[in-house]
RNA sequence: GGCUGAGUGGCAGAGUGGUCAUGCAGCGGCCUGCAAAGCCGUGUACGCCGGUUCGAUUCCGACCUCAGCCUCCA
């Protein structure tokens, strides 16, 4: 087998994956905000990093993957206000969704899923040891802030100076820092906010502390993988990055992994442009194996345009991959595909071409005339399928739509036009596919007798 | 303005210094009572201009265009 390799964010290369402890990968992505519905965004970026684990997985690594959940933030209490709501009825039903939404999708479960709520002492103490190690500072008006200058590896991970951030930097009216590029580490309290003693006064974490106190605390203060979405490289990452290994003198994280984003008309989809779709919007129209397989079907890093067009696309894609699964499946132990399919994804994860190769087996599915050739064959396809979290469902159900509806009454229908068909009477037999065909059933005659699917 | 990254056939989307991505759609054929599915065949693709090279879409340089980040954001 070949090595792992792994495009790494912090140099800007491919890396042969090498993690810290032999066998074992700790991997920690920063998950969402919660105040809204999750969209597809959102699903993209929770998709590749699942389809990371997956494969870490199958390559036989012990992963431990955490994921957390932010539920406090200027915008979970601003919707809250919004609503008349509490921030915890906020934060309780749309965790409630997104766990709907995820699990709709078929996504792993995180093996922790710490909650900024929870972690007050790990994030009070880390910026405890921040202020002790002369990296941040307490302000007049009760903030904590980091000071970059005490940093000097701050921008490595992003590629900026910090000269240039100041150039660009906007400058703020009340502003209690020393420079305008130091961060905020704790805010003081608020009227009407809800608040937590410190230090420093009441008051709440800024948002870049949390990650740092919750990765280190879940997984400890060296670990092999940091995921998100390529937004989040600065200031968050960075500032992660400056916060624990200033705090901490550790080395933090090996592997910086940062997916691309989801456009529309080849603009971001963000909620700030409103230009969004959430996960549950989309599958109302589509199936979550055709938002994965779409998600899955461009490289991680890659921007993605998210269209109708682009859903149907996929949709007729992986209905070829499942008309081929039809018919008896074998163990799929076939090694010619599978060897191709992970040198792919020991190429940095690279699902297209991966995807590619679960075409070609159902091609040679479909060019062989060897029953047992076949079933061996649909075995693999089926397998690495799962890797990727795709095609794992019955073959049959899944091109009937799922839906166990009124198919009794087309099995009957059926049997009358075959009936039809053996008196040649294909005026009536054709009438009788044309009906069903309206209706969105698609027959087809095949050696073994007719079979029939939904039009998906 | 600074920093990232990208421009591939009708569409989507990989990849490569010199025969092949792959899928969707199209066209021709086979199969079929006719279809469907499938199979076979079919497309002078690599932003523009230079350079290196026997040969560049692939390497180098300039240019153009686009996106992201520089403010909360997956």
């Amino acid at each position: 087998m070949s090595d792992l390799k792994i495009y790494n964010s912090l140099t800007r290369e491919k890396e042969t994956f090498r993690p810290l402890v032999p066998g074992k990968v700790r991997m920690y992505v920063c998950g969402i905000t919660v105040y809204d519905f999750c969209h597809v965004g959102h699903a993209r970026m929770i998709a590749v990093f699942d389809m990371v684990v997956r494969y870490l997985r199958e390559r036989g690594y012990d992963v431990t993957f955490v994921r957390n959940i932010t539920d406090i933030d200027d915008k979970i209490i601003r919707r809250a206000n919004e609503n008349g709501e509490t921030i915890d009825a906020v934060t309780s039903r749309f965790i409630h969704a997104m766990n709907e939404d995820f699990d709709a999708l078929g996504m792993l479960k995180p093996d922790a899923e710490p909650r900024a709520t929870g972690h007050m002492p790990e994030m009070i103490a880390m910026i405890e040891r921040l202020i002790a190690n002369g990296k941040a500072y307490a302000a007049d008006n009760g903030d904590v802030y980091y000071d970059v200058s005490e940093f000097p590896d701050y921008g490595r991970l992003s590629g900026k100076k910090l000269d240039d951030l100041r150039a660009g930097a906007r400058i703020e009216v009340d502003e209690a820092k020393r420079d305008p590029l130091d961060f905020v580490l704790w805010k003081a309290a608020k009227p009407g906010e809800p608040s937590w003693d410190s230090p420093w006064g009441r008051g709440r974490p800024g948002w870049h502390i949390e990650c740092s106190a919750m990765s280190v605390k879940c997984l400890g203060d060296h670990f092999d993988i940091h995921g998100g979405g390529m937004d989040l490289k600065f200031p968050h990452h960075e500032n992660e990055i400056a916060q624990t290994c200033g705090a901490l003198e550790s080395k933090f994280v090996k592997y910086w992994m940062h997916n691309g984003f989801v456009n529309i008309d080849e603009e971001k989809m963000s909620k700030s442009l409103g230009n969004f779709f959430t996960i549950r919007d989309v599958l109302k129209h589509y199936r979550p194996e055709v938002l994965r397989y779409f998600l899955l079907a461009s490289h991680y890093r890659s921007p993605l345009n998210y269209t109708d067009a682009n859903l149907e696309k996929a949709k007729s894609s992986l209905e070829r991959l499942y008309l081929a699964l039809r018919g008896r499946t074998g163990s799929g132990r076939d090694d010619r595909f599978s060897d191709r399919f992970f040198d792919v994804m020991d190429d940095d994860f690279n699902t297209p071409q991966a995807i590619a190769v679960l075409f070609e087996l159902a091609h040679a599915i479909n060019s062989t005339d060897d029953e047992n050739e076949k079933a061996e064959l649909r075995g693999t396809l089926k397998r690495l399928g799962g890797v990727l979290g795709l095609l794992q469902q019955d073959p049959e159900s899944w091109l009937r739509g799922g839906d166990d509806t009124d198919d009794s009454g087309i099995e009957k229908r059926i049997a009358a036009r075959n009936a039809a068909r053996k008196s040649r009477d294909f005026a009536a037999a054709d009438r009788i596919r044309d009906e069903l065909l309206a209706e969105g059933v698609i027959l087809e005659d095949g050696p073994a007798g007719t079979t029939w699917r939904r039009e998906s």
